[in-house]
RNA sequence: GCUGGAGUCGUCUAGUGGCAAUGACAAGAGACUGUAAAUCUCUCGCGCUUCGCGCUUCGUAGGUUCGAGUCCUACCUCCAGCA
């Protein structure tokens, strides 16, 4: 079982370690989204930097290329990357969902790469074996989502994401059982790194041979499917929870409510893909979610779409071409330390690739910064201080 | 000086009788939430009451034509070849 210390808790909102094979997680904390096992623009090393404590990659992704058998080759993820310190795999379900070509059925679905047109078939069963392969501490549940907003295409969904749940959690055990035995998928447990600080190779040692599932929760802005998937996946073995399907914000903390009040206290919960707005991270915390990631902070770098504590800027525009001030004075990245935004303006207008490496750098130090300053406020009681000031501001 | 070719939006470019006129770049702005995203969208002669209307445009000045960036004449500029 994965352990789960929390240290506080306020209402639903709570603060917390996640203690992973490959080292703590502080919560509530932003996972920087590594989808091909690595965050886009940027190195490990800056990820380790900027203070990142875990990253999720994805195995839609890793399965085309290079491969969950190479990656395991390679000694798995953190391995692979070079990203000694806690990782996620999300399961696939997300972006086999959204390709254009998709065949679902009861069995899994049936999919053409995007890249040469390949077919492919993933399974409740085969998500988990290459999850397994690509070897990261926490795996998703292969899950269904459906961009339809009708109640009843919502409900299929759910009913479908809990069928596959059990094959899930059935292949999981059969998976953890083998590996324990030394002789399955995943790492032995001589060669699994143990704890170890970010950025420094872990000293092997022996640790639990143990990779950890977590279930999706589902059911749209539907508060009763939302109650009715909670109860299942919270009735399941699982070691936490992944909350999907969630495109806005708007209904989140309703929903958090429901959601969170019915899962068990003691397992974490991750809310899959949000944060992209700073009011996600603290409605998700409030409402008793410990971790996010997100794709949208570095996109929105690469894009030149900045975050400050004034909004969020583009710095593409005109106006900031005689802008020789910082991004966000009170920032203390390495882009609003040492660059100004004249100098970033060029970068982007010039089309550089250290612009998006720079752009990159600060808004996932600040979506970080933002996650682990929401943990602060919430262990010294000034969560809605901190709250009320920040987004007055921000928005 | 002669002969041939060329002058179109900031730049390059399409256009050979019905065009405010193609495409690219540049410029201006917007979008982006479990990443097919180093992406995508919009604006880009001027002015309005902007699903439309008016005005002014394709080196300059004339001409032919219902209608000219497109045809004709002259001139200006540039390029190539010949003197």
């Amino acid at each position: 079982m994965l352990k789960f210390d929390i240290e506080k808790s306020a209402g639903l909102a709570r603060v917390g370690v996640i203690h992973t094979p490959h080292g703590d997680i502080k919560t509530p904390a932003f996972v920087g989204a590594a989808t091909r096992a690595t965050v886009k623009a940027l190195t490990m090393e800056q990820m380790r930097e900027l203070g990142s404590q875990a990253i999720l990659a994805n195995t839609y992704h890793l399965i085309l290329a290079p491969g969950a058998d190479l990656i395991e080759a390679a000694g798995g993820l953190a391995e692979f990357s070079s990203w000694h310190a806690p990782t996620f795999t999300d399961s696939g379900g997300f972006q086999i969902f959204s390709l254009p070509d998709v065949k679902i059925s009861e069995s899994g679905a049936k999919f053409k790469s995007h890249i040469d047109g390949r077919k492919f078939e993933m399974t409740p069963e085969s998500s988990m074996q290459d999850q397994w392969k690509i070897g990261a501490d926490i795996h998703m549940a292969f899950d269904q989502l459906t961009k339809s907003d009708q109640y009843e295409d919502m409900k299929q969904a759910m009913d479908r994401t809990h069928a596959w749940l059990d094959r899930c959690v059935a292949e999981h055990q059969r998976l953890a059982s083998m590996a324990s035995t030394g002789d399955g998928l995943g790492r032995a447990p001589a060669e699994h790194p143990k704890g170890g600080a970010a950025g420094e190779k872990s000293p092997a040692g022996p640790v639990e041979p143990m990779q950890y599932l977590f279930a999706v929760v589902q059911g749209g802005n539907f508060l009763d499917l939302r109650a009715e998937s909670a109860k299942y996946c919270a009735s399941k073995a699982v070691d936490g929870f992944g909350i999907g399907g969630v495109f806005t914000a708007e209904g989140m903390d309703e929903m958090l409510k429901t959601v969170n009040s019915i899962l068990p206290e003691n397992k974490p919960r991750h809310l899959l893909g949000m944060g992209q707005e700073p009011l996600d991270l603290f409605v998700g915390a409030e409402f008793g979610c410990d971790t996010f990631d997100c794709v949208g902070p570095t996109r929105m770098a690469r894009n030149g779409s900045l975050y400050t504590l004034d909004g969020r800027i583009n710095i593409k525009n005109a106006k900031f071409k005689h802008d020789f001030t910082p991004l966000m004075p009170e920032c203390d990245c390495d882009c609003c330390k040492k660059y100004n935004k004249a100098y970033l303006h060029h970068l982007f207008k010039t089309d550089e690739i250290t612009a998006k490496i720079l752009a990159s750098i600060h808004n996932e130090h600040f979506v970080i910064q933002t996650v682990a300053n929401i943990r602060e406020s919430l262990l010294n009681g000034t969560f809605q201080d901190y709250k009320r000031s920040f987004l007055a501001r921000y928005y």
